[in-house]
DNA sequence: TTTAGGGATTAGGGATGTCTAATTTAAGTA
DNA sequence: TACTTAAATTAGACATCCCTAATCCCTAAA
């Protein structure tokens, strides 16, 4: 049963807001996410519930089947690979992967996706530290890291991921050395949710708006945290 | 001005049919090429004439405009391009990467394929041996070779192109180690124009269907075939 | 318990790309 | 010249995916 590059998408989307959300993902965070109008998300959902994709409660919003998340998982397989690829032998750099990666995912063959992972020997992660679910399909471990925002001053912590949905927040953090591996020092949280950090070879300060921190998962540096 | 991956396929169609007839294209003949109606076609023909792509005499036939034959030589570099990548990086077979290339070709960015490109050291021709068209897309000199189906018995010939619009026609030529730089002898032409080779290593005998040695490019070698 | 507000759905329509059936055109034949 | 025929086009319809406008449903507040 092929499904269209748009239903992938909805797919896609469903499987990430379900992971922050945890509960059922409703019609209206589906709309934003894909730049869509509720109507159009409710009529896809129509159609993704026919083909055995999502389970839904009239008004209250829609959970993946287990389908539903083996696709999810073959098509974040796709993206991830397509990224370390693209990064690894095409030159990309780490924020410019995402976009060619979200338009490829849709079309390449089993045959490629096989070929470019032996290329890579069968990585575990992509260039933003996500992990890359395997050919198996297994379900990946709770989601790493802990949001960057939800740190206080003085922490200093290692990135571990960061979201790779906005491109803007790729641009924003490739610009200022914030990448997987980086360690970071929480100088400042300011009202509003802004947050320094010192970041990069020379310590500069960098400061992230809140809907940035967001996206950045970091592991705490566990004995250090306590005497700063 | 985006274009469709579907009017894409009209274009690389017309292109390809262009150079085998001279003429004008005609509606069937590109029914036939995209396995669709003939009503589909001249419906699209419609909507590639608003676009300046084609030039149409009603009942007649179409052309392709300087704008649509650039567009169709970009494709074009996109799907040898990719053919060439996929053999050499990727260890694709000669004869299987065709149908990656054909759906690829309308999804990778100019930077995908800069970054291809530069990879192989900017080739000239792709694994079938037909020319790639360069980035400023010069029109490609007269289609090179002749067809193998026009030479008599005992004559010497070098493969030096391979059409790619048949996957039967690639995978029979594949399994007799008839690529391009391969030496052929001419053995028999037999009735209906089935024409008997001696290929690879062995001079194993191959014979080859009319429909297939069409397909088949060669090139002379020059003073040997006088003596045989 | 009733109601207001907001999110979800239904209704109806547009663009793209496909189809079958009916009609028109070009061009060769009698 | 008139006819026949094959190819091309027009007519009308369907599937997909999107939209705006109108309506429906849930829930929390009064």
């Amino acid at each position: 049963m092929m499904l269209s590059a748009v239903m992938e998408d909805y797919i896609k989307a469903i499987y990430h807001l379900h992971k922050e959300n945890e509960e059922r993902v409703r019609t209206s965070e589906i709309a934003d996410e894909l730049d869509v109008t509720a109507p159009t998300v409710t009529s896809m959902l129509d159609k993704l519930e026919e083909r055995n994709l999502i389970e839904r409660k009239k008004y209250k919003g829609v959970s993946l089947t287990a389908h539903g998340k083996r696709v999810a998982l073959e098509i974040i397989r796709h993206h991830r690979l397509l990224e370390a690829y693209l990064t690894e032998h095409l030159d990309y750099s780490w924020a410019e992967v995402h976009e060619e990666a979200d338009r490829l995912e849709h079309h390449i063959s089993d045959e490629f996706v096989t070929s470019i992972a032996a290329a890579l020997d069968d990585p575990e992660t992509d260039p933003h530290g996500d992990p890359i679910p395997n050919s198996t399909l297994e379900l990946p471990d709770g989601g790493p890291g802990i949001a960057l925002s939800e740190f206080e001053e003085d922490t200093i912590v290692i990135v571990e991921q960061v979201s790779d949905r906005d491109s803007e927040v790729l641009e924003y953090l490739a610009d200022h050395e914030i990448t997987p591996g980086t360690e970071l020092t929480v100088r400042e949280v300011a009202p509003f949710g802004m947050i320094t950090v010192l970041a990069g070879d020379n310590d500069q300060p960098v400061s992230l708006p809140q809907h940035i921190a967001h996206h950045v998962r970091v592991a705490t540096v566990e004995p250090a945290q306590v005497f700063y």
